[in-house]
Order: structure tokens, then sequence, then C-alpha cells
DNA sequence: TGCTTTTCTGCATGTTTGTGCCCCCTTGTT
DNA sequence: AACAAGGGGGCACAAACATGCAGAAAAGCA
């Protein structure tokens, strides 16, 4: 694996579980210590991580202390959340998994909204506690702490029950050859059955998402109904094109 | 846990509590007392907090938040948590459902504690983001805004696969000759049943609520096994105890 | 392709940091 | 004044760190 790689890959892991220990990441991208030591010092020379003793913080606040909710905003994030509202009607049935992306976008919806939930993250269930008309339904699972959702087998159970109109999906990591992937087996299997049981999937990428790749594959990208991202490459949007997923609105 | 961040617990805990006792601390976060007065030095000499004989003050007024962490906080509910600490040991399966007595609860649990957890409540699922040894399983069902618990069928035969050594429930109305109480008949009988699963049942009262009703009976109180409260008028004290229920420790 | 230069990585070394424990002094309480 | 609880400072140990070095990998170049 490649340093700028790799060092890609602590970023996307700090931006989705706030912290890292210096020692886990050296078993879980495979280096030594030391490499993964010289990456966090060079990262924090940069200003894009606070490096402390044993391991590295994220700068800013962590996601799931939902009173600074606020902070997380991002403008990026805003855009795409902005874009993905086009696509969501009232009496829709909307199957939400997590992430910071989609937290962002329910914070966008309108008060007025009306419709069906289903989640298995908890942040974004009680995002809707404002949304009166809105009836939330949680999936519910052996919860996963690292990003906040629901999984397991009894989650998986569950969702053999439902289906919804539009599944908004949180993707880690995409690829036009390869398909959405993510960092773990189980989330993988739930975002696949998610998939199966939707009649549309949207996406929400940022461009620097656009061709990474995880260990657990999820789906072909073909998969997605919408793909929604902002300044893409045009080299990357063609790859895309060629598979019939319109990028952007 | 990482010494930035448990400096930055102690930040927030203060934020949320104005002081904090160092032995309390010391508990809660699994660290020695020794380690938490240097942290309290360190913060202190930051200019961050004020240290105190056997504790620490928050500087100047709490940092404004809109959330309802404010409202959580209170003294008497503390005081309750503590007491209910006694009852809670490593490797037990706890069932919690919702309100802010057990929100409260459960950020007094110490961080090193084992076990499992089955909830009903998104709020307090998200509280044991950073317990690394518990095991949070999560039941789902249709949101219940007011509250923030799931209800409803699905939650019901969810439960019913699910056994438990300790049920903490969060208690509305208490009155000694009609027993526990909830406004709603939807909670009334998830409660009801979240009782029948499990081998005890702790509940938490503060002494206003000792004589009074709510619409939909869940049970008598002598389902309680421990009923923990502070300040009781000895008649209604008496009340209790010729029903067989223990008031306090 | 083959060669050189540069960058990167892992290991070994000695150093620093973080934490718990202990002893003994200080503070607050009764 | 007596006594318990809290606190300062030193010690010890383990974990984390910086540094130098040598071999490996990548990049540049002919």
């Amino acid at each position: 694996m490649l340093k700028q790689e790799r060092q890609q890959k602590i970023i996307d892991i700090l931006n989705d579980e706030h912290k890292i220990i210096a020692s886990d990441l050296s078993k879980r991208l495979s280096v030594s210590e030391d490499t993964i030591r010289r990456d966090l010092k060079e990262l924090d020379s940069q200003g894009i991580i606070k490096r402390v003793h044993s391991g590295a913080l994220r700068k800013g606040p962590p996601v799931q202390d939902f009173s600074t909710r606020k902070e997380i905003y991002n403008e990026t994030k805003l855009n795409l959340a902005n874009k993905a509202l086009n696509y969501i009607k009232d009496e829709m049935v909307l199957l939400i998994d997590g992430g910071t992306t989609n937290l962002q976008l329910v914070h966008q919806l309108p008060l007025s909204l009306k419709g069906t939930v289903i989640t298995n993250s908890p942040p974004i269930a009680m995002a809707f506690s404002n949304h009166t008309d809105i009836e939330v339904i949680m999936i519910g699972g052996t919860l996963f702490k690292q990003s906040m959702v629901n999984l397991g087998i009894h989650t998986y159970e569950t969702l053999n029950e439902m289906r919804a109109d539009l599944y908004i999906m949180g993707i880690y990591n995409i690829d036009p050859e390869n398909g959405i992937s993510v960092p773990s087996s189980s989330e993988a299997l739930i975002k696949r059955k998610m998939t199966s049981i939707s009649n549309e999937v949207l996406g929400m990428v940022t461009n620097d998402k656009l061709d990474t790749i995880s260990n657990h594959i999820v789906c072909p990208t073909d998969h997605l109904t919408y793909l929604i991202t902002e300044n893409v490459n045009p080299d990357i949007k063609r790859l895309y094109e060629k598979q019939g997923i319109a990028i952007n609105d």
C-alpha cells in the first residue's frame, strides 16, 4: 500500500471514529507502529489531525455528541444534502442508515415533511424528534459503536419484513469498477440487504472518495439509482456514466 | 482511554454538573484518584477549571447549550443514581428503558463496567458509546418521540426472546396502592413485558412522585425488587414497607 | 530494459510519558 | 484536639516515542 493511500485511509478512519490509537492502526493497516507514528506526525504538521500521546484525535468535535451537532457542519456535505433533497417527497417510505453525511441531510429536511422513516441508526432516529409528521421505525440489533448503527442477525431479519421507496445510503468508499465498499463485513451485509428491499437507492459522496476501496464490498455501483457528488474529475465521471449511473442531479 | 479524551470528558462533565468530586470521577472514568488529581491540576493550570479541595468547580457560567443536558442534571437524580450503582455489577445483563433519570444513571456508570445492556431507548444506547466492554442490544420498534423509546408490537415480540438480570425502570408515577403508572398505554404494555422478563426490577423516584397516578397502570409496586428514593415522608414510607418494598438502599 | 538516486519502511537503541502505588504531610470535620 | 479524607512528591514499571541505520521499494533516467 502506498504511503499516500495509507494516510488518506487514516484520515478517513479518523473522520468516522474521532480518535485513533497508533497501535490499533498498525494492526489495521498492517504496517509497523513506527510508520504509523511517522504518518501521524506528518498529518499533524499539516494541521489535518491532532497528535496526542498514543494516538491522534480528529480536529473538531466528536460526531456522536448530539448537543454539538451544529458543528458537524461542513460546506461540501451541506451542498450534497441540498441536492439530495430534490429526491425526497412527502408520503415516501425512506430507509436511512448511519453516517455523518446522512445526519447532515436529515437536519436539512423540512419539519413539515410527511412520511415514514426506517433506520438502524440511533442518532438518525433522534434527529427526527421535531418532525411531527414522520413516523420513525427503528430497526434493532447489536449496536456497532464505531458508526452508531445496529447490526447483526436481528437487524437482518427485521429488514426482511420491510420495504422502502428510497434508501439513502451512507457511503464510505466507492469505486467505479469494484463498487461500494465498507470496512466491516457486518455493515456490508446490512447495507446489501437494505439495497435489496428498496425501490431506489441514493448515495452521496464527496469527490475525494469516488475511487477508493475498502475491505468489504457491498454491491456494484449500478445498484445505485442516484449518485450525488460535486466537482467530479471528468475522467472518473465518464467511468461512472459508462455504468449507467447519472452523476450529480 | 486516551489522556486527552479523559480530560475532555472531565470538562464536559463539569459543564453539566458545575462541581465534581475527584473520588467520583475516579470511579466513573475507571482510573486511579491520583490520575484524576493530576488531570485536575493540569486543567486548572490551563485555567480551564477551578481546583478545590476534594474536586473541582466550573469556571464561569456554563457554555450556552440548548440541549436537554442541563434539564437532565439535577442534584437529587444524581444522588439516586449513585445509590443505584450499588446494585449494578460486572457481567450482568441489564435491561434499561428510557427517561432522564436512567440517562443520568448511565452517565454515572464506570467506563470499565463489563456486561450486556438491552434497551429500547436510542439516547440510552448512545450513552454507552464510550463503554468498550458493554455490548449494547437495541430493541427496535416505533419511535415514541415524546419519551424517546421504541414501542409497539415489534418491540413486544423482540422482548419475548430476551431475558435480563436486572431491569432498571424509568418511573413516571408510583403510588403504594395503585402501583406504577404511565401516561400512555403502549408504554405501559412494554414496561409490563420488561418486568416479566427480568429477574429483578429496580426503580428510582424522587419523593414528590411517590404518591402520584397516571392513566395507565404498569404493575403493582410489589413487582419492584428495589425502590430507590430519598427524603421520604415517613407515612408514605410505611405504606410501601407494608407491601414488602425496601425503600432506599 | 537496466541502472542510479531517492524515498520509504522496519528494527534496535535509548529516552520520555503516563499511570498506579506508597509514604507522609495538609486540610477539613466533628 | 483527634481523626479521616484529600493531596504532594517520589518511585517503578510499562507503554509510547525519537533517532539512526540498513535494506527494500519506488521513482527517475538513459
